[in-house]
DNA sequence: AAATTGCTCAACCGCGATTTT
DNA sequence: AAAAATCGCGGTTGAGCAATT
């Protein structure tokens, strides 16, 4: 399709005959050294007859040659890409099927964009034609406020990167002796993209989606995924993205970031998971914060600066009670402490420059879309919500089991269309799962167990997470190796945080500086634990091997 | 019917990795 | 060992087509 202007020629003919037509058309570059200009843009088929007779007699590679030895106007890198993509035999052409792209969604999970690798498990496929499926697929899905990943997709690259972590001898240590960095790296990269998919997933550098499925699926340590020591070990090149100050292009040195930086990864979340939906109106900031630690965007990957916040301290997306079409009522009643977080919203968001933050995040051209869907989830909320009224009205206000965010993107998930995955593993499920498998801290219970405890009683977690593999977590921990510690060993090593406000705001307080602290430690002290976010914030904090570092300063 | 918008796909570009000199 | 050449990959762009307004 398309890029046939150029073509001329009816297929085979004479060489000579065919380079001279080569060279009436099309664009050239600046001639080389040589002299000869090369040729750009579509191929013709006379281009193409030519490169097909010369790997005939040479074979593939050596591409550069190919203009030496047959006069085709050609770089080599495009005689490669043509050779690849449409000229090499075996090619299948037309829509991918069916299966084929189940599989590609599968790949991806597990792959992330690695094109090229999931093309050799696509016969006939290249990975350029894979790419741009994706691409394509990604922006309707994002349109469509669906999640990248069905559920059950997620589920299995996380369970096959737990078990492949988990599995025989190969402890955490034996990874990092391995060098053996991808696992986690698949992941990480991977399933960020279904960030949006997940309730209370803030849109916070450092934080992505996956790590909180990964929190889901087994253990509050999914924040510590984020340290840059962790994830970034094999892409930072300096320290300077581990430290505050430091302006260079964090997005270059480790990918986590670009996700902050994608325009469309909150579509998602906003038309699912609307506890993050944010209106552009500046009143939103008097919104309760649905984010985990807002404002700490910054910490966690070391690139936190309070005097120059930029643009990759993300604007957190709240959802705007101000919207008169946004019944927040049936949302619940979210424990944090809207002034507070007020406060430390001010501060912690820069005045959006002029069409750039706001830009990336705000987008009104998908706000009717995703008002539909949060009216849609809404719905869906509160007739649940008056269900369990019936059966019972002793929730507290704080008491988030009954209407929170969650359980609308459990809803919604549930209305996806997938009563069963090809995997065993329902939308529900997964939920259920996330749910189950949670809260596992053998000290306390977080949040989530709680949350856990109301909602999962009639179901026993199948807890993968060992009082063993904590109590591992900790000596880890405790020798200080914790900044090194891959993401899969987090995963693996159950919950480990103090739910010590206390600590959380020491610690914060001394990253922060005194200004902040008392600002922050009181709405932290505000903040009931019960609170998802407050629940689930305090873990993170206290997960960052970085932060718990800190915090052990004098 | 014309203009606009969105989608698809081929091709280009830059960069890093690998191989060759 | 260092430099140059080559290869391969992933991101991006832009032309052409189709659908919509």
């Amino acid at each position: 399709m398309g890029h046939t202007k150029n073509e001329k020629g009816n297929g085979m003919c004479p060489k000579d005959q065919m380079v001279s037509s080569l060279i009436d058309d099309g664009d050239f570059e600046a001639p080389t050294e040589g002299g000869v200009a090369l040729k750009k843009g579509p191929w013709t088929t006379a281009e193409d007859a030519i490169l097909m007779d010369y790997v005939k007699k040479h074979g593939e590679g050596n591409w550069n040659a190919v203009q030496k030895h047959s006069g085709l106007l050609r770089c080599g890198k495009s005689c490669r890409l043509r050779w690849a993509n449409h000229l090499r035999p075996n090619l299948k052409k037309g829509a991918f099927t069916q299966e084929e792209e189940q599989l590609i969604i599968e790949l991806h999970a597990k792959m992330g964009n690695k094109w090229a690798r999931m093309a050799a498990h696509l016969p006939g496929r290249t990975d350029n034609e894979i790419k741009n499926y994706w691409n394509t697929r990604i922006k309707r899905r994002q349109r469509a406020g669906l999640p990248l990943y069905p559920p059950e997709v997620c589920m299995q690259a996380l369970q096959e990167s737990h078990n492949t972590s988990a599995v025989g001898d190969k402890g955490p240590h034996d990874i990092l002796q391995n060098d053996s960095y991808e696992i986690p790296d698949v992941v990480f990269d991977n399933l960020k993209a279904n960030q949006n998919v997940l309730p209370y997933v803030p849109e916070l550098p450092g934080i992505s989606a996956s790590s909180m499925l990964m929190k889901d699926l087994g253990s509050s340590q999914y924040y510590s995924f984020m340290s840059p020591t962790i994830y970034c070990q094999k892409r930072l090149r300096g320290p300077a993205a581990i430290f505050p100050g430091y302006t260079g292009s964090v997005k270059s040195e480790c990918p986590l970031f670009e996700q902050f930086e994608d325009g469309l990864s909150n579509k998602a979340a906003q038309s699912y998971g609307a506890p993050f939906l944010i209106g552009p109106d500046p009143a939103a900031k008097n919104s309760q914060s649905f984010g985990v630690f807002q404002g700490s965007h910054s910490l966690p990957n070391g690139n936190f600066s309070a005097s120059e916040p930029t643009l990759e301290a993300v604007k957190l997306e709240l959802p705007s009670f101000q919207d008169p079409e946004t019944d927040f009522s049936s949302w619940g009643t979210l424990s944090c402490s809207p002034p507070l977080l007020e406060s430390v919203d001010a501060f912690i968001q820069s005045p959006p420059p002029s069409g750039g933050l706001e830009s990336d995040n705000l987008t009104p051209h998908n706000s009717g879309l995703l008002d539909a869907v949060f009216h849609e989830a809404k719905t869906l909320s509160s007739k649940k919500n008056h269900a369990s009224d019936k059966s019972s009205n002793s929730s507290t206000p704080g008491d988030i089991t009954e209407s929170s965010g969650f359980n609308i993107c459990k809803t919604a998930w549930e209305n996806c269309g997938e009563p069963l995955s090809p995997l065993g593993h329902s939308a529900s499920s997964l939920f259920s799962e996330c749910i189950s498998a949670s809260g596992s801290s053998s000290d306390e219970p977080s949040s989530a167990e709680t949350f856990t405890e109301s909602h999962q009683k009639s179901k026993p977690a199948d807890n993968v997470f060992t009082p063993e593999m904590q109590k591992e977590a900790r000596i880890q921990l405790d020798t200080g190796h914790s900044d090194t510690l891959l993401a899969s060993d987090w995963l693996e090593q159950g919950s480990y945080y103090d739910p010590d406000q206390t600590f959380m705001a020491d610690t914060i307080a001394t990253l922060l500086g005194d200004d902040l602290s008392s600002e922050y430690k009181n709405m932290a002290a505000g903040t009931s634990i019960s609170s998802p976010e407050w629940g689930l914030g305090s873990c993170a904090w206290n997960n960052m091997p970085f932060v718990s570092q800190i915090s052990e300063l004098p």
